[in-house]
DNA sequence: CAATTCAAACACAGAAGATGTTCATTAGAT
DNA sequence: ATCTAATGAACATCTTCTGTGTTTGAATTG
């Protein structure tokens, strides 16, 4: 068991549990408990839970969103495959708008050697597309949400209204036709408002666990989503559902 | 001879020669000539050096300035001291304004664990900022200048106009009282200037080589900065002039 | 005050990176 | 067109880093 594992383990057991000890943890992973008291450090500088003696709590609500490095390893090749097709939906010398999340880096990672303009809404991303080199970064201004790194607030919708783009891709956290495009924050709910008034196209990069879902932060009817990339996982109904809305589904 | 020094070689020779070989670098760092290679694409993809065959030329035309990767390695003993002192003018819960470049960039590391609100001008400097967590992160909007990180252009000097600081903390290229603050960059220099009036306060933190160096671009006469850290090298002339300008000036 | 937990320090193993060597391929010179 | 030197890929070796466990003394809690 690698130290992924034991993270993920203890994640597991922090949303059951609401609480871990250090003892019982170092019995399950069949590590030392000096091991696991590192780990617990670390998942405590992501936020995920505070350190108590003997153990942890959990600082993930119900209802909130995980944390990024947790959602990070939530169906990666679903995400890799999707960012790919979201790739070749860009041509070459677009200006495109990409948003935060998981889903988004993993596009920004496909763009980063294309020659494109690109202008991330997430600090993280920016960092993928600044290592390539190739395109032209418009960064977008406002707070910086700790953890998320994403971009939200007045200034960051200042920088969407003064820009026009060719392609928004955006993220979101659940996706149905009776509850639309939901987001867990409303400050990101808010700029990815924005960001649609700013694009002429908008895809939305989402797996298919998110079909499912439904997040606390209303965006928008899913008909105002223009193209959806989805994996091959989801559910046959659901797709028909949201193609009658007038989206355009790319299921890879 | 490590690949530090190896680079810092091949750079002083491209300075001097304009041009280098891959077999008299190999006898001169005592390296095989595969390591000089390596050597070379490393700094050809920094942009400081374009491969032809048999080694390389240089890309850094006099009057230009250095990559960031060298910069970086210039004074940076100085450069510590420097952002040592300049964070103890920073007061807890102050808004600050943190211009690029590797100067301030260390000052960036040195507030990382502040609780502060700061709005870097750089990738760079956001990233050092968000990895320690605890200061509010503002973003600047705009272009981001390839190699360097900096944010420029327009949409930096909205996010700029927008706020207002209590402390602008800037690096610059040359400084001198006859010749006033300048930079290379003229995308840069316009950065600078607005970000002096987003502010109550304006400390430039530049290492003594500065003090003999003047760069293309103009930001301001000396008498506009408010605080001037450089390091103890700083000539005695050079200082009292820029004392008797109306700064305070600070050496450590 | 006693029992447990913790964190710093050191030791060790496996992983990752850097370097050198060999060799087939390629670019440039003749 | 042919030859020579340079190149980069592939592999082997060595070094450095990172992750882990153990020990030990300090800190916390009941």
């Amino acid at each position: 068991m690698d130290s992924v594992e034991r993270m993920d383990l203890i994640v597991a057991r922090l949303r059951e549990e609401g609480e871990v000890t250090v003892v019982e943890l170092a019995e399950t992973t069949g590590h030392s408990e000096m091991t696991v008291r590192r780990d617990l450090d670390h998942l405590a500088g992501q936020g995920v839970l505070r350190r108590v003696r003997g153990g942890a709590v959990s600082l993930l609500p119900r209802g909130q969103e995980p944390p990024y490095a947790i959602r990070e390893r939530q169906a990666p090749d679903a995400k890799r495959r999707i960012a790919e097709a979201v790739g070749e939906l860009i041509g070459d010398g677009q200006a495109v708008l990409l948003d935060s999340g998981t889903t988004t880096l993993q596009v920004a990672r496909e763009l980063a050697e294309r020659h494109i303009t690109v202008m991330p809404l997430s600090l993280q991303v920016a960092q993928v597309l600044s290592d390539g080199r190739t395109a032209r970064l418009l960064m977008a201004g406002g707070e910086v949400r700790v953890g998320e790194l994403s971009l939200i607030g007045p200034l960051a919708e200042a920088s969407l209204n003064a820009v026009r783009f060719d392609t928004a891709v955006l993220g979101c956290c659940g996706l149905s036709v009776a509850e639309g495009v939901t987001a867990y924050d409303l400050g990101d709910v808010a700029i990815k408002r924005a960001a649609m008034r700013s694009a002429r196209r908008v895809v939305l990069a989402a797996d298919s666990t998110k079909l499912a879902q439904v997040a606390m932060g209303y965006v928008c009817p899913v008909g105002d989503i223009d193209v959806l990339v989805t994996d091959t996982d989801a559910p046959d109904e659901a797709v028909a559902a949201i193609s009658a809305a007038g989206v355009v589904v790319q299921c890879v």
